[in-house]
DNA sequence: TTAGGTCTGTGAACGTGAACGCAATCACTA
DNA sequence: TAGTGATTGCGTTCACGTTCACAGACCTAA
């Protein structure tokens, strides 16, 4: 094995990679092919070599993959070997709804606060965290979260991200259909729901 | 102007800048340069130029572009200047908030129906929709909605894909974590919020 | 021990999209 | 009418990612 920076492309397929994986250890599975994992993600097995190819060989020609290793040095790349802590400002039918998602502990995180500026809504539990006011935010610094999830209108959106950042928040995701402007170093990813749907009606026509 | 094929990665983008020049539009801005939307968007001006040589000229050299042509266009473009009626299955958490985000609105699409197997949430309104039996889904042929939202736990995606396919549904947005076959001219945009939130301690280390 | 089938790892070819730079164009002013 | 400043349109270059093809490694069975 050499040697390789791993492409962007590839890291944004490697949550697809281990989520599959963790599947296949669960079923108990100790092997899988790049033919077999190809099939289950609609992705090229030679796409998979590839990827993996850029970190170790755990792999054995004529067998397949080790899913115990992949597991363990995907989730090391990722950082998700440590588990991760994020807070969640807006608690409204998208927060509420993120606050209930199940899938974030497949990878370790964990969302352990929760923020609205609504007074109705501050001191309510849902999922076993209390609604904080969100001026209050700057106590996260305490408690090491190191993500933050927006879900909260876009008017507030930039608001929010920098008191967000000015509580040590490392990484956001913003689920606002606002465009977000933090110091570099913070990464942003930005999700809009409605804007995957709205380039379906292309594709329909065109094929 | 050239006949140019889009490329996808501008389909990508195009949303994006509707959903902004519908804003400068709101806000009665008749023209818009590059530069400024790239402000706005987080996307280099030559980027966004070089999107719209591929198809119109509505820009003025020294002035920018026509904010009304560029809305006409882009909807054109992505086959939005006809509303689309979409349905909903699975009005869990996430269905619910799906059901209640208000910016498909904004791209001409709508949510018409909604359906789930739970006989508890069946009959009961949301948002102005009754909710009914998904053994029913083939009823959405009448209807003629083209689009499908999948907001059910993995182990039913692929079912429910499936009927939407038989119903006459012609995309689909996958909002559960499993992969999904369709035949090959039904398009499937598959989200996954939790993926995108895995990558994020990944950045947070590189920077 | 050998043969046959399977699957990995990766260099190389290929394709696509991003970044760049600048000529051409237009509005405005005097 | 000419000069100035702003901005588009797009050819070109560069960087990156995908696809391919195949040598080499490994497993099994006889």
């Amino acid at each position: 094995m050499r040697y390789h920076k791993i492409p962007d492309e590839t890291v944004r397929r490697l949550p697809t990679y281990l989520r599959e994986v963790l599947v296949l250890l669960e079923k108990g599975h100790e092997k899988v092919s790049s033919k077999r994992l190809a099939e289950f993600l609609g992705i090229n097995p030679w796409q998979i070599r590839k990827d993996f190819s850029y970190f170790g060989d755990f792999g054995t020609p004529g067998v397949g993959y080790d899913t115990s290793k992949l597991q363990k040095k995907i989730s090391k790349i990722l950082r998700l070997d440590n588990s991760h802590k994020a807070v969640l400002v807006g608690v409204g039918n998208l927060g509420s709804a993120v606050m209930a998602y199940g899938e974030f502990g497949t990878y370790g995180l964990d969302i352990v606060a929760a923020f609205d500026k609504d007074h109705k809504k501050i001191g309510k539990t849902k999922n076993n965290i209390t609604i904080e006011d969100v001026s209050k935010i700057s106590s996260i610094k305490r408690r090491k979260v190191d993500l933050g999830i927006i879900a909260v209108p876009a008017k507030d959106a930039q608001a929010v991200a920098d008191d967000m950042v000015k509580a040590g928040v490392k990484g956001i995701l913003n689920f606002s259909t606002r465009h977000i402007v933090v110091q570099k170093k913070i990464k942003v990813i930005s999700i809009d729901i409605a804007m995957d749907l709205a380039r379906l009606p292309y594709y329909m026509s065109v094929s």
